[in-house]
Parts: C-alpha cells; sequence; structure tokens
DNA sequence: CAGGCCGTGCTTTTT
DNA sequence: GCACGGCCTG
C-alpha cells in the first residue's frame, strides 16, 4: 500500500489517483454492490471471488473468460483492494482496451492498470532505463529497423548477405531472446557449432548487432521484455517494491507466454502471489515465437496451492460447432483432457465445400454474403473469414471487392511500415533520441542531399569513436578524416540546418511533426504530381500527421514524444479492426484469437497450407499439433454457422498447384457435411451472376474515367500490391445506395481513407457524406 | 552519388 | 507474382 504513493504517478494516467476513503466504487449510491454473481455459474463465481493467492482459470473458447476476470478486479476493489495495486496483463492493445473498457461499465472511473506484456515494460524501462544502461528517451526499433541494423552489422563483419540474409538472422536472435539466450549465453553455447553455420554466424552477428542498439539508445520488441527481466532479476529491491506495488497480477492468455514473460510475472509474485493467470492449452498458437505451453501445463507446481477452475461451458457457439471442434481437438495428445459443452442449439451442420480453385472459392463466399445480407438475414459485420497465411486473403478482396462486398482485413504490413511513414517518423525518432543511428541513417539524405553510403558509414565510424552523436560529428564533419570535401559540406550543411529546427519549441507532437515535414519539404515533389502512388504517399504523411493530432487530443496531459513513439510502436493492425464498421472481416487465425462472429468462413483447410508445410518437419510432432490448435481457435469463433473450404488447385507463388486435403478434414469428417462443388456443371461465379449490383460494377469504371480516388485494398489492406479499388469516384459520377437510391456526387474531399464523397439522392433531395472507403455506394456509370 | 534494372527468394503465423 | 535488395550505369 505504501508504494502507491510513490509511484503512483509513474503509472499516470492510466492508473487512478487515490480516493477519497469515504467513497467506495464497489457499491453503488444507494449501498448496492455493483458487482454482480448471479448470473455467473457455479465455477464463474468462484473464480470471480477469488481474492489471495495463486488462481489458474482453464478456460475453454467462449465461456466467459473475460466477463470472469473483469468482474473480478471489481470484486477485488469491492473487497477493500486498492486498483493502483491491480496489474492486468494481455497480449494484444484490443484485449487491453476491452477489458478496461469493462471494467470501467462495472465500476465507473476505475482505472486499473491494465496493459499488454510490452508495453508494460517499455514503461518500466522508460523508468528505470539506467538499470541496463539504456537512457530514458530509448527508441523502440521495428523489424524494418532491426533489419536495417543488421545488415549494417553484417557489412562490418563481412558476412555474406546473401546466404544469411537479415531477415533469416533477425528470427534466429529474435528466438534466442525469447529463451532468455542473451550474446554471451548464445556465443558460449554456439560459437563452436561445426555443423550449422547460422548459428556460428549468429553467435558472431548477434553480440554485434546488440552492441550497436545499446549504442543508439534502441531496443526492439524482444528487448522490452529481456531488459526488464534483467533488471527484475539483478535488482532485488526494484523486484521487491514491484512485487509489492501490484499485489494482484492477472494474466490474460497465459499458454502464449514465453520464457522473458514467465521470468517476469514469476518476479512479481514471490511476496505476493496472488497471481491469476487465465488461458486455455488448446489454444496456444505462438510456439513459433518462443511461447511455452509448458507454463501453464505446470502452473500448480510453480504456485503450490494454487486453485484451479475449469470454465468448461460454452456460451458462444452451437453444438455442432462444438462437437466438430471437439473431434478435432482430440486428436492432440499433448493436452490436458477438457470438453466443450453448450447449452445452445444444435444449430446447422458444419460445412465442408470443396471448389475447384480459390476464384471459384472467394466467388461463392462473396455470394453467400451479399444473399444473405440482402435478403435481410445478415449485416455484413456477422462475418468473418479466416485463413493460415495473409497471401490467401487477395482473392477473397479482390472477390468482394468485385461484388460490393464491404470487408475490411487485418493485414500483416501496417500503415506505419510504410516508407513514407517510417522516414517521418525517424526524424521524430532522432528528435527524442540523438544517439538513435538506424534512424540517422534513414533521413540523412531523404530528401536527396548529396549524401551517400560511404560518408554516412565514415561519419557514424567516427561518431562511435568519439562518444558522438551523428548530429555531433555531422556538425564537425570538416575536421573527420576520410570524408571526401563535398560529403563533409552537405553533412556540415545538414547538421546546420537540422539544428535550426528548434524542434524542442515545437509544442505538441503534432506541432513537431508538422514542423519537420514543413521543413524537410518532404512531401513537396508529391503535392504537384499526379502519380496515384504519390498521391497515396502525400495521403499517407497526412494521415500520419492525423494520428498525432489524435495523440495529442487524447493525451492533453501528457504530450510527451515518448510517449507517443511508444504507442506508434506498439501498435498492431489488428488493434484497427473495427467490429461495428458494417464490413465482412478478413484475417490470419492468428488474428481471430479472442474475437467471435455469427458466420466464419475458414478457407484453405488444405495440406502444406493448414497444417503449413513448415510446421510439418518438427521432431516432436509439436508443430502439427499446433497447427490443429490453430484450426480449432478459427473454428471455435463461429457462433451460428461455420463453413470450411477447400479448393483442388491453388496458386503458390505464381504456380497453380493440385492440392491435397488436410488431414484435420478427415479426423473431424464425422462432424462435416461435405459439399463437393468443384464438379458442378455451372461455373459458380455463374450462379451468383444476376444480381443488379454485380451488372453495374461490372462497367464501373468507363473509359477514360480517371481514377479519382483510392479505396480501401489500397489502404486497409497494407499492401503495395493490393488491388486498386477498380471504383474512382468523381464529381458528377452517378451511384447507387443501398438506402437511398441513385444519387449524383456532388463533393468529394480528404485523401485515401479519409477520402469523403457527398451524394445528392434522388428521393427527396437528400444530401449525405460518405467516407468513400467505407460506404456502400455504388457507381451506376456517369451522368 | 542517384536512379534504374535485374535477380532472388519469399510467406506462416506477430508484439 | 511480386517486392526488395543488390548491382550497374550514367
Amino acid at each position: 500500500m505504501e508504494s502507491n504513493g510513490e509511484h503512483g504517478e509513474e503509472w499516470s494516467p492510466s492508473v487512478a489517483t487515490r480516493r477519497s476513503p469515504v467513497y467506495h466504487p464497489g457499491f453503488d449510491d444507494h449501498g448496492r454492490p455493483r458487482v454482480n454473481l448471479d448470473d455467473l455459474t457455479p465455477s464463474q463465481r468462484q473464480a470471480v471471488q477469488h481474492v489471495d493467492g495463486p488462481l489458474l482459470v482453464l478456460a475453454g473458447p467462449g465461456s466467459g473468460k473475460t466477463r470472469v476476470v473483469t468482474r473480478r478486479i471489481a470484486h477485488l476493489v469491492e473487497q477493500g483492494v486498492h486498483p493502483g495495486e491491480i496489474l492486468a496483463i494481455t497480449f494484444t492493445n484490443k484485449a487491453a482496451r476491452e477489458m478496461q473498457e469493462r471494467v470501467d461499465a462495472l465500476l465507473p472511473g476505475t482505472r486499473v492498470f491494465i496493459s499488454t506484456f510490452h508495453r508494460f515494460c517499455a514503461r518500466l524501462l522508460r523508468r528505470h532505463a539506467d538499470h541496463v544502461g539504456l537512457h530514458p528517451n530509448y527508441t523502440i526499433a521495428d523489424t524494418t529497423d532491426q533489419r536495417a541494423l543488421l545488415r549494417v552489422v553484417l557489412d562490418e563483419l563481412d558476412v555474406d548477405g546473401v546466404h544469411f540474409p537479415a531477415a533469416k538472422l533477425n528470427a534466429a536472435i529474435s528466438k534466442a531472446k525469447n529463451d532468455l539466450l542473451r550474446p554471451d549465453d548464445y556465443t558460449a553455447r554456439f560459437a563452436e557449432s561445426i555443423g550449422n553455420h547460422e548459428q556460428a554466424v549468429v553467435a558472431r552477428v548477434y553480440p554485434a548487432y546488440q552492441k550497436r542498439l545499446l549504442e543508439a539508445n534502441s531496443v526492439d520488441f524482444d528487448d522490452l521484455l529481456l531488459h526488464v527481466h534483467e533488471m527484475l532479476r539483478d535488482s532485488p529491491e526494484l523486484r521487491r517494491d514491484l512485487d509489492e506495488r501490484f499485489r494482484y497480477v492477472l494474466v490474460d492468455e497465459y499458454q502464449d507466454t514465453n520464457a522473458a514473460q514467465y521470468e517476469i510475472v514469476r518476479a512479481l509474485s514471490i511476496d505476493k502471489p496472488n497471481l491469476c493467470v487465465t488461458g486455455d492449452p488448446d489454444q496456444s498458437i505462438y510456439g513459433w515465437r518462443g511461447a511455452k505451453i509448458e507454463n501453464i501445463l505446470r502452473f500448480e507446481r510453480d504456485y503450490p496451492g494454487a486453485t484451479v477452475v475449469r470454465l468448461q461451458e460454452n456460451f458462444r457457439s452451437t453444438k455442432a460447432v462444438l462437437r466438430a471442434a471437439d473431434a478435432l481437438i482430440v486428436h492432440n495428445k499433448k493436452r490436458k483432457a477438457k470438453s466443450l459443452v453448450t447449452d445452445n442449439d444444435e444449430g446447422p451442420a458444419v460445412e465442408l465445400r470443396v471448389f475447384r480453385d480459390a476464384r471459384h472459392e472467394a466467388e461463392s463466399i462473396a455470394a453467400d454474403v451479399r444473399r444473405a445480407v440482402e435478403s435481410g438475414e445478415r449485416t455484413y459485420s456477422d462475418f468473418a473469414v479466416c485463413y493460415r497465411v495473409n497471401s490467401l486473403s487477395r482473392e477473397i478482396e479482390v472477390a468482394f471487392r468485385r461484388d460490393g462486398v464491404p470487408s475490411q482485413v487485418a493485414a500483416g504490413v501496417s500503415f506505419f511500415e510504410r516508407v513514407e511513414v517510417k522516414d517521418v517518423l525517424a526524424y521524430l525518432k532522432l528528435a527524442l533520441n540523438p544517439a538513435d543511428r538506424v534512424a540517422f541513417r534513414r533521413i540523412v539524405n531523404k530528401p536527396v542531399r548529396g549524401i551517400g553510403k560511404k560518408s554516412v558509414s565514415t561519419l557514424l565510424a567516427h561518431a562511435d569513436a568519439k562518444g558522438l552523436t551523428p548530429l555531433e560529428a555531422a556538425s564537425k564533419a570538416t575536421a573527420v578524416p576520410g570524408l571526401t570535401k563535398r560529403g563533409a559540406n552537405a553533412l556540415a550543411r545538414f547538421a546546420e540546418w537540422y539544428d535550426s529546427f528548434d524542434l524542442a519549441n515545437a509544442g505538441s507532437v503534432a506541432g513537431l511533426l508538422r514542423t519537420i515535414v514543413d521543413r524537410t519539404g518532404y512531401t513537396a515533389a508529391w503535392k504537384s504530381s499526379s502519380s496515384e502512388d504519390d498521391l497515396q504517399r502525400l495521403a499517407n504523411v497526412e494521415e500520419m500527421l492525423a494520428v498525432a493530432a489524435r495523440y495529442d487530443a487524447e493525451h492533453p496531459d501528457d504530450p510527451s514524444l515518448e510517449a507517443f513513439l511508444e504507442s506508434v510502436s506498439l501498435a498492431s493492425e489488428v488493434d484497427s479492426l473495427d467490429p461495428d464498421a458494417g464490413e465482412v472481416t478478413l484475417m490470419t487465425l492468428h488474428a481471430a484469437k479472442g474475437l467471435e462472429f455469427p458466420v466464419v468462413y475458414l478457407v484453405g483447410v488444405e495440406h502444406n497450407l493448414l497444417p503449413h508445410e513448415r510446421s510439418l518437419n518438427s521432431p516432436d510432432g509439436s508443430g502439427l499439433e499446433e497447427e490443429r490448435r490453430l484450426l480449432f481457435v478459427g473454428m471455435t469463433r463461429a457462433r451460428e454457422q461455420l463453413v470450411l473450404t477447400r479448393t483442388e488447385r491453388r496458386d503458390v507463388r505464381g504456380r497453380s498447384l493440385h492440392s491435397i486435403p488436410s488431414d484435420f478434414l478427415r479426423e473431424m469428417q464425422s462432424e462435416l457435411l461435405v459439399r463437393d462443388l468443384a464438379r458442378d456443371e455451372f461455373d459458380v461465379s455463374q450462379e451468383a451472376e444476376p444480381t443488379p449490383a454485380r451488372r453495374h460494377t461490372a462497367r464501373t469504371r468507363p473509359e477514360g474515367q480517371p481514377l479519382l480516388t483510392t479505396g480501401a485494398a489500397l489502404l486497409d489492406g497494407g499492401r503495395r500490391d493490393a488491388v486498386p479499388l477498380p471504383v474512382g469516384f468523381a464529381l458528377g459520377m452517378q451511384v447507387r445506395h443501398p438506402r437511398y437510391g441513385r444519387g449524383t456526387i456532388v463533393d468529394l474531399g480528404g485523401y485515401s481513407k479519409h477520402r469523403t464523397v457527398t451524394v445528392e439522392f434522388e428521393t427527396d433531395a437528400r444530401r449525405e457524406t460518405f467516407v468513400a472507403a467505407k460506404s456502400p455506394l455504388q457507381p451506376i456509370g456517369v451522368g
């Protein structure tokens, strides 16, 4: 309790400050307890009412886990536990936000510290950076930065970057870090390994890479955990303080914790072992990034006297869905036996539909969805389409767009990873952390200033030797040996120009960003360009400014650059999914965890895809079991209807290959209703043909009609290769809206994602403005 | 030093 | 099939 006052500040604004003792948040104004227990099952209630000591909640899919966790938090507060003593850790920002909202709904104004592992560690590291040789203004290197840095290291160590690509080495280093293997440990273990070239190379590269990161006052994703683990391990006082400070710790999705996360949680639960973990071994799908399913399996041994609560009743899915999911998962050997039971209806049978190829598969689903929505039976947001690999989304996106089915994609490449966004962010990073060599390299010649790679390397070598920041070295570039006169002058000019920015006084984050964009003239060339790509880039930078402005507005009390960059670095694409967007959601099976939809299509249930070929050669079959769990997770997202699909041919990297049905299908065949649509007389696409909107889209864009807006495909798809929306909106164009009927476009505004279209409709001269990318508007030719 | 072309290798999943 | 990095040329 004592520690709250002192540390409380640190965690604001996420943690409420101490309340007046008179107010008791566990009760409403009439003295009734807020935490309702009546609508809980006995085991749910047991978990909610558990206060002290370790607690393991084994929660099957759809068993009301979030409800239990949030109620339990509320119950703890009701029991007099101060909200500031509770720490809840999730894996995704989305889960954290949701939990925050639900706790807030139960006990308005109560702000518990709810955070993802990485964010929690980032904060902690900010506060105690000196423990691990960092400064509080450290920056976070994302995957692109990591690879860029690795390439520099490879260059220096004269490692052949062709046989040992940065991405691969990065994965190896990441894996080592996840297993708590630090450079020295790794080198000690693998330096001698003759049999494995890659390990020998990593043993050389890893220490150099880590040194460079530290030099740049930077950390990668894994370091966030690793550094915190180190400080907790090496500073008993700090560990004890935090253990005391967070008397009640909750960890969600515990089956997905890796070695570092496990140790961190452990360290916070020694003196006050009020640790509650929730999870489901059957939903462990992150083994490939170091998650240890054993962590949850051995919880009772790790925390003696632990209470174990099993939530087996499923409130989400139909009996048919659960039987199929169960038929599949029982084939896993390494597993705690658990059955899925529900009082829900039987529901329609789980179907397996077989198609000729991916195009038929996609078009059939699109037609299906349209039919259900047009008949009023469903809305678009009732549907999800899940797949094993991101590349499968493409065919679906295309078919949906062709058919006028609105969709949103949780894609692998995020907005924040686009080059132009990264460039602008690198300026911000350098402003925060002048030591950041990765950021410096990125922006020193952007826009082009005549500073080449050679000059930069020479300069940075000098800076390293003299202990200067890159900018300090650049300002005295003429005195740096080895630089050409031209290079030195350009560098000195750059440094002088940069210093004249007065970044410190730019005020808000948005102000700072605006200053940077204006002063660099970064976007200038694009403004006059007519190329679609350039306009897109411009729009992305504008969007970045909007993101910053939004951040400023949401954090008037904390306009700090580090907090902004942190939130940007730790944002993920799944976080941007909007369940109420009125769109079909397309995502990978991994991204689907924790979500639910009335109707789920699970495409590409084929051998080498699901299970993925890369999982097949794991020696103990653990890879295969994880694939099975992945399918299990996907299936159990469905509330009412589940459709699995496979095709007979599929394009893999350009080649069309014959596909083999997944073994998983055989394992649950008794629960599947098989419909072979591959040998039908009629083309699926023809069957679905005669709908009005479809005919309209077929002649959507008359010859010569300029593509005036960019669509959801370019932005939401997040990929450069996304097919541009075949639909351009232009002034005067005739469009149709499903509710308002025919109309004419009378105004256009904004760019890309925020492109707006104002339409005057024929009925009652109604005027409406839509966000182009999200609107159901269908062009019907030019008026 | 910059821009363009060519070849490789990629794709499993992500904080 | 594509995107990226590396290489070569101007």
